[in-house]
DNA sequence: TAGTAATTGTAAGATAATCTAACACAATAT
DNA sequence: ATATTGTGTTAGATTATCTTACAATTACTA
């Protein structure tokens, strides 16, 4: 389920460094609930592979004209689909092999 | 070859956090020669996920008391070793598919 | 079209993180 | 016995990050 690319390690330099966003837009697009750092006990946010993933993909959004909002809730009906479909994974296992409650 | 795992991307508080090696260590380690971090262009040190699992290989043997300098001869050993077996896997290739130089 | 919301930039001030260099000192090696 | 190794700690300087606020522009909306 996780890997090495939701481990949450990289400070907020070097996610500007490695997608070129400017760190307000990095901190603006969590903001507005678009990706959930970490933060180490002082407050220094930290990210992770995939949030960079993320976030470029937002800057392309973005890019035309997408605003956030839209961004979001296209990123929340995702995860939806994505939970909707482990959910009948499971469902189709319990029916294979736990038949009785 | 190079995978996520060997991106330097993370900082050494963070490396700190995840190995439980105090930073002074880790700077020594460096300075043994034994890791090789990158550097921001203001001269912050950046380590991969690569480089953590070897900080902790390097702290285990410390813990069984052997001295940097072997453990950096026994990490130049492997090294040489795997370049060598590369070398011999791309020999094959060639004989079999590049006959003639 | 006027007015509100969204998106970014920039600045200020505070705090946290990192760097290098140096000194100390115990444990090991020669 | 002396030299080397490995770490801790400190000091001072520099860099990085955080929050808050204000400004300006662009994009919706009633």
């Amino acid at each position: 389920m996780t890997s090495i690319k939701d481990k949450k390690v990289i400070t907020i330099g070097i996610v500007h460094e490695m997608t070129g966003l400017s760190e307000r837009k990095i901190r603006y697009y969590e903001e507005r609930g678009l990706v959930f750092p970490d933060r180490t006990p002082r407050g220094t946010r930290k990210y992770s592979f995939s949030d960079i993933e993320l976030l470029m993909e937002i800057a392309n959004k973005r890019e035309e004209g997408v605003q956030t909002y839209e961004i979001k809730q296209d990123l929340n009906n995702k995860k939806k689909k994505e939970e909707y479909r482990d959910e009948m994974i499971r469902g189709q296992l319990n029916a294979q092999f736990n038949i009785r409650k």
